[in-house]
DNA sequence: CCACCCATGTAAGTGGTTACATGATTAG
DNA sequence: CTAATCATGTAACCACTTACATGGGTGG
C-alpha cells in the first residue's frame, strides 16, 4: 500500500499530470518505487475518488487532453500518517542470489555472464546516483529537507556500491572454481 | 517466476514435505526467498501437475498426512535452466526509503521510533546470520557447493551491515535537525 | 494526409497476501 | 475427552505486469 503515498508525495513535490508522474517516476522517485504509467493512472482516478487530490480546474478533461493534479489537504494529512506509522519491513526477494543458491546445487554453467552484466547495471546506477549528488547535493548543506533527500540518495549510492563489490567478489570466487575445476 | 524454483531448489537439498519445506524457508531459503506455506502448497501441486517433481510413494495420500516430495530429471534440468538463463534485476521497491523521502515534505514527526526499531529488526538478522556463518562455514574452506553457499550468506551480511549503518547515520541526521529545530 | 509521438486509458493474467477450513495426531 | 498442534488445503482479494486501444496534436 505504498503506491498512492508515493504519488502523493510527487504532487507534493510538484503538481503533474499522469505522464508527467510517469516520467518522474522514470527518474527519480522510482529509484526506490518504480510504477507503471497503467498504475499511475489508476491510482490518481482512485485518489481523486477518495477526496486525497484533485484535477487541476484549467483545461477540458477530454482524453488525450493532459490533466494535472494536486493534492488536498487531506491527502497531505493521510501521507503525513503513513510516514509516522509504524511498519514492518517486507520480506526479502532476491532472484540472483536464489539463482547462485540453485547453482551450488545444479551447477554454476551459463551464471557468469549474467553476474557480470548484472555487474556492469550496477555500476552503471552507481555512476548515475553520484551524478545527481554532485548536481543537487553540493558539499555546503542545505536546509532539512535538502538533508533527508540526500540522505535517501547516500542509501542508493551505498546499495549500489555493495552490490558491485559483491559481484565483483562473486565473479573472483567463479574464477577461482573454475581454475579447480580444470585441474 | 522464482517461487518454483526456490522450491526445486530446496527439494533438490532435501526432499521434504509442504510443512517441512514452509519452515525451512523461515529459516533458510525465505532471507532471500520468503513464502507462506499457501504459496507452497499450490505450488508444489502445481510441479506435480508438471511432472517436475513427484510424491514419494510410501504412503498413503489423505488429507492431514505427511506427503514428501523429490525432484525428478525434468525438475533438475528446469532449475538449471533457469538458473542460467538471463535475467533483469527487479525495479527496487522500499518504502522505508520512500517514507524518508516523503518526511522531507510533511514533516519527520513519528518517524525516529520506527527507524530505531528497524535498525534493531536488521542487527538482529545480522546477528542471525553470522551465527549461521560460524556454525555452517568454519575459516578452512570446503567444496564449491559450500563456497557458493558462503557467497549468498555474504551478501545477507552485508546487506544488513548496510542497513544498520545507514539507520545509524540516519538517526543522528535527526538528531542534529532536531537541535536545530529547537533553537 | 500520413506517420509519429503525446497522453490517457482498458483488459487479461500472474504472483502474493490474508482469512478461513478441515482432518489427523498428540499431550494432559 | 479435550485442547493444542500438525499438516494440508480453499477462496477472496490486491498489487503489479503485459499487451493492447484510442484520441489529439505536430512535422514532413
Amino acid at each position: 500500500m505504498s503506491l498512492p503515498h508515493a504519488i502523493l508525495t510527487a504532487l507534493l513535490e510538484k503538481p503533474s499530470s499522469g505522464l508527467e508522474l510517469t516520467r518522474r517516476f522514470d527518474r527519480s522517485i522510482g529509484y526506490f518505487w518504480s510504477a507503471t504509467h497503467q498504475q499511475i493512472y489508476r491510482e490518481l482516478r482512485k485518489l481523486e475518488g477518495e477526496g486525497l487530490i484533485r484535477a487541476l480546474p484549467s483545461e477540458q478533461p477530454a482524453r488525450g487532453q493532459k490533466k494535472a493534479y494536486e493534492v488536498l489537504a487531506a491527502g497531505r494529512e493521510e501521507l503525513a500518517r503513513w510516514t509516522a506509522a509504524s511498519q514492518d519491513p517486507k520480506p526479502q526477494r532476491d532472484a540472483l542470489l536464489l539463482r547462485l543458491r540453485a547453482a551450488a546445487v545444479v551447477g554454476t554453467e551459463g551464471l557468469e555472464d549474467d553476474l557480470r552484466r548484472h555487474r556492469e547495471l550496477h555500476a552503471r546506477q552507481l555512476e548515475t546516483y553520484r551524478e545527481i549528488e554532485r548536481r543537487d547535493f553540493p558539499p555546503g548543506r542545505g536546509g532539512a529537507e535538502d538533508r533527508l533527500r540526500h540522505l535517501v540518495l547516500r542509501a542508493g549510492i551505498d546499495l549500489e556500491t555493495f552490490w558491485t563489490q559483491w559481484l565483483d567478489h562473486a565473479l573472483a570466487e567463479f574464477a577461482e572454481l573454475d581454475v579447480r575445476g580444470r585441474e
